[in-house]
DNA sequence: CAGTATCCCAATAGATACTG
DNA sequence: CAGTATCTATTGGGATACTG
């Protein structure tokens, strides 16, 4: 049943625009690590680790290298031994925080369905 | 280089049930279909496969089941032969929209990244 | 410390055939 | 028309070992 109309402006940009959106931001860790990041501002790659629970090396590894690829973060690394690498959000990754928020206020809008989780 | 603060509301809500709702709207299919159906409002199956090319039978099928289990969207079935089965949003599901509307910020203050596809 | 490489198993998705 | 069942090819991700 119908009861509410809106406008959806996916058709806009091309559904490969917003697929790959999704891309970027889905997924059980991204959305973990670029959280930390907004909190922390600053983490080395061990930090990350431990503050995501459960990740493994290699995941942590992969995902942070596509996350720099489409720039949502950069990686600093220090030419020191032993080796020291930061990781911080773009500009662009920061821009996500508006889409979370409105991931949280939907959250909200239908807390019943997820109060049992 | 962090450039810019903003407020992540993650937390507030827990990462379980953002990852749910990430769950709920990410996918190649999903997407289409929330979206197909925010713009024609009531769709027969076999309508909505035609509007998404590409879309084999099963993925359909279960995308759908998954959908309506996650209630963003109803399905009504008209006790007839030959079946007619009709689908369209929910209140939950047009919920969603200023979600995707936030997307597609994102992507037109990005949208250099996004012109090359 | 911060990765990369390899192996292996489990989950996913496509094609096809069948059904009420 | 609108599905379900089955079989199979491909992929994703975990564990482990190795490297600068």
């Amino acid at each position: 049943m119908v009861t509410k109309r809106g406008v959806c402006p996916i058709e806009d940009y091309g559904y490969e625009a917003i697929e790959k959106v999704i891309d970027m931001i889905a997924g059980k860790w991204k959305l973990r690590i670029l959280y930390l990041l907004t909190k922390y501002e600053c983490l080395r790659y061990g930090e990350l680790k431990k503050h995501v629970p459960g990740i493994t090396h290699k995941m942590l590894s992969m995902q942070l290298k596509e996350l720099e690829k489409d720039k949502l973060l950069v990686r600093k690394e220090y030419p020191q031994v032993p080796p020291k690498v930061e990781y911080s959000l773009t500009v662009k990754g920061w821009g996500l925080v508006p889409l979370y928020e409105q991931l949280g206020i939907w959250v909200m809008e239908n807390r019943e369905e997820f109060m049992g989780l």
